[in-house]
RNA sequence: GGCGCGAUAGCAAAGCGGUUAUGCACCGGAUUGCAAAUCCGUGUAGGUCGGUUCGACUCCGGCUCGCGCCUCCA
């Protein structure tokens, strides 16, 4: 049975659908104004494994991330950069897809975009109003009133009175009470705007996911998905909005990822420490980038930091190589997993065990020696089947091994100086015809020579038997 | 000031109150013309001080160090 660990309570609970075999999981997306950094790649990875697993276990997942289309940044970029903001989040979000598709993340079942639900936020902001919930502050903007709904702080373990006597809460005449958040923000001359019964204007940045997440799977879902970062204010205010307009529990299970680190701090765009998705993948294989940062990110649990470093990426790289050089050797059956098989059985326990991936990697690297000891395509049919459950392995392990270039700088999986196609400078098949000619005629040295040529530029030969040489990319 | 997280071998990263995590790297052996791949094998852990226990990396407490949220942030 699944096991998922609910920040609401702290701990490890047995995960129970609304609707039995059904699961409704939103997770909240990027603000497109820029492309999104592996840090956001790692939130993404996350959710994507998540409902893959499900998935993979009999559920029929409903998954929504949402795309903030509207907010501070983008009308602060979009000026900056002197173009339209739609013709800014028009880009960036084709961006977006763009680079989630290069890490082998399925496209959610939904992917609202803000600026097409705001008759769904101002049906929320009026029924918050009727409620006493919200109220119009004198410089025209509608706050939600935190002191109005009980249980805030509930998810985040926050006290209101401690976080006012907090240093960093600005004060701010319009608020009745300096924790209030802002609803709907009045026009400003320049700013995109909407008409409303509030007047014109914009919506804040937390009751967009509070509408859409409404609008597409309902008032009570399974699975709220984020960062650690947005557990408070930003999840502790759609609760708040949802939860007293709607009058029913929001969601049932809030999961929240981890950061990832560069030099143990956390990456992210205001500290300006970051790497984009797209700057990392185009500096790795592009037939290997995808998956090597994908199983980069899986291979510490979705709940612990991990620290991003460029020796760290290559590492994974190596163990990763390692699956696909079982799978080369070993044809691997199409096969229905059985889940009574010593290893699939494990690999579940781990996966039901609140997503261990950690663990459920160990089981595959077992199951691989597994496969080269037996040679069996059966045992090669089900690692290739377990890593699909979460996204893995999928590659044709000849092609991916090889890669789609050949670099100079050996053992280096970086650096793109020196990059040669195959056939051009390096002709990797008539190299291997010409030493195994030499070792034919005992003419090591020449075949040595050539092996040394190869290594040089990062490929690496194996003689298999029956005179057969393959290669493949350090 | 409030709230929370972490500290595991060279590096990465899990489980577990007593019995091999796993990966990468390293070393020895088999294999190979030599390698590579593969197989077999060895070694290197649990910040620190106490407590509980027959027994603690694992539970409890103190300390030290690191990180995060409380402002936009995955």
């Amino acid at each position: 049975m699944q096991t998922i660990y609910n920040t609401l309570s702290r701990k490890k609970e047995i995960f129970t659908p609304i609707e039995p075999g059904k699961v409704s999981l939103y997770f909240c997306g990027p603000t497109v104004y820029d492309f999104f950094h592996i840090g956001n790649a790692r939130t993404f990875t996350t959710f994507d494994m998540v409902g893959r697993w499900l998935t993979a276990t009999g559920y029929a997942v409903n998954s929504v991330r949402n795309i903030t289309d509207i907010d501070d940044k983008i009308i602060e970029r979009a000026a900056k950069n002197n173009e339209p903001i739609s013709a800014l989040t028009e880009r960036m979000t084709a961006a977006m897809f763009a680079d989630a598709d290069r890490l082998n993340l399925l496209r959610p079942n939904a992917s609202p975009r803000a600026t097409a639900h705001i008759d769904h936020m101002l049906a929320m902001i009026a029924i918050l109003e009727e409620k006493g919930a919200a109220y119009r502050a004198p410089n025209g903007d509608v706050y939600y009133a935190v002191r109005s709904f009980p249980n805030y702080g509930k998810l985040s373990k926050k006290n209101l009175d401690d976080l006012q006597a907090g240093e960093r809460v600005a004060i701010d005449s319009n608020k009745r009470d300096p924790l209030d958040f802002v609803l709907w923000k009045a026009a400003k001359s320049g700013e995109p705007q909407w008409p409303s019964i509030f007047g014109g204007g914009r919506p804040g940045w937390h009751i967009e996911c509070s509408a859409m997440c409404k609008a597409v799977l309902g008032d009570t879902i399974d699975i709220h998905g984020g960062g650690w970062d947005l557990q408070f204010p930003h999840h502790e205010n759609e609760i708040a909005q949802s939860e007293a307009a709607n009058g029913k529990t929001f969601a049932n299970y809030w999961m929240h990822t981890a950061f990832l680190n560069f030099d143990q701090e956390k990456m992210s765009k205001s500290l300006g420490n970051f790497f984009t998705l797209r700057d990392v993948l185009d500096k790795l294989d592009a037939v290997q980038g995808g998956e090597t940062v994908r199983f980069f990110l899986m291979r510490g649990h979705y709940r612990s930091e991990v620290n991003y470093s460029w020796d760290i990426l290559e590492d994974a790289r190596q163990s990763l190589l390692g699956l696909y050089v079982a799978l080369k050797d070993v044809k691997a059956d199409e096969v229905e997993i059985d889940w009574g098989n010593s290893y699939a059985k494990r690999f579940r326990e781990a996966m039901e065990d609140d997503f261990n991936t950690p663990m459920a990697f160990a089981v595959l690297h077992d199951l691989r020696g597994e496969v080269n000891r037996s040679q069996s395509s059966q045992s090669a049919g089900l690692l290739k089947a377990l890593g699909g459950t979460i996204g893995l392995l999928q590659g044709d392990p000849k092609k991916f091994l090889q890669g789609a270039e050949i670099r100079e700088g050996v053992g280096v999986a970086g650096g793109k100086a020196g990059v040669n196609a195959v056939g051009v400078t390096i002709n990797v098949d008539a190299l291997i015809v010409e030493r195994n000619t030499a070792k034919k005629e005992k003419n090591f040295a020449r075949a040595d020579e050539i092996r040394k040529t190869l290594d040089a530029a990062g490929i690496v030969l194996e003689d298999k038997p029956g005179g057969l040489t393959e290669w493949r990319r350090k």
